[in-house]
DNA sequence: CGCTTGACTTGGAGCGGCTCCAACCCGGTA
DNA sequence: TACCGGGTTGGAGCCGCTCCAAGTCAAGCG
């Protein structure tokens, strides 16, 4: 399929995987006859994990390692469960500043809240 | 206070606290008769909401806009508002993409599963 | 008193991870 | 034939830090 596709399908740029490939994140990919890219159906799959790992912050250093991995076969799995074991850790952070930032901005609101009230009903009743 | 106390009360580094000072995230902070920053104690409560909302996602141009807002006092509340709810949303869709995530590492793990197992007990019995 | 240590200062370079752009090529349609 | 709508490359630009060199100053110590 052409990259559009694969791009759509996967949720990166095409941008960004012409740049993966640039930067070894993805193997190189097979050319048509017209130079283009002819992307395997099955590398969307991978794409779209690769997608999803960025998006929650593995760095590129290892999503390269994670797909060099995966291009080794079975033989590499123990060493891809444990990238993908330390990128769940990295979840975890990042749910608690999620949670840390939510209770912060409801506190926020709070304050406002009552900054407003006091603008709208100055010194109204208890 | 020194500017190594407020990075380590705000979650700054000090390297960001300067950044900040010098892209006006922060309002130019006061200096001792040596040249030094001298951090109000009331700063650090702004900063440590920078971080938070830097660490969850909102873009520099918001934070500038924030502290913006908050220097003018309290009569911005509004606009303050919107930035908070706007980064209300953003939370939420990292939230979303935290849980695809997860679901597709668990899934991950159970064709690792199957594979280290057929490795391990080939043909074993159903 | 001089010397070292340590924390700070500035300006500027470097980096990760894209994103955008100009300039070009190719195949298909009006 | 002229023009689209895709694709290609190389390279510049951007965001948000992060690190570094070179310098200044204050405190503590022999």
């Amino acid at each position: 399929m052409r990259i559009s596709e694969a791009a759509a399908r996967s949720g990166l740029s095409a941008d960004t995987i012409r740049y993966y490939e640039r930067s070894a994140v993805l193997p190189p990919l097979p050319r048509g006859a017209d130079g283009h890219r002819d992307v395997p159906a099955r590398m969307v799959e991978l794409m779209t994990l690769l997608h999803l790992l960025r998006e929650t912050g593995m760095p590129m250093a290892d999503l390269r390692r994670f797909t060099g991995l995966f291009r080794q076969g079975d033989a590499t799995v123990a060493a891809r469960r444990a990238l993908l074991e330390a990128h769940g850790a990295r979840l975890k952070a990042r749910r608690a500043a999620l949670d840390r930032c939510e209770v912060l901005l409801a506190r926020k609101m709070e304050v406002y809240d009552q900054i407003e009230g006091r603008g709208r009903a100055e010194r109204s009743g208890p």
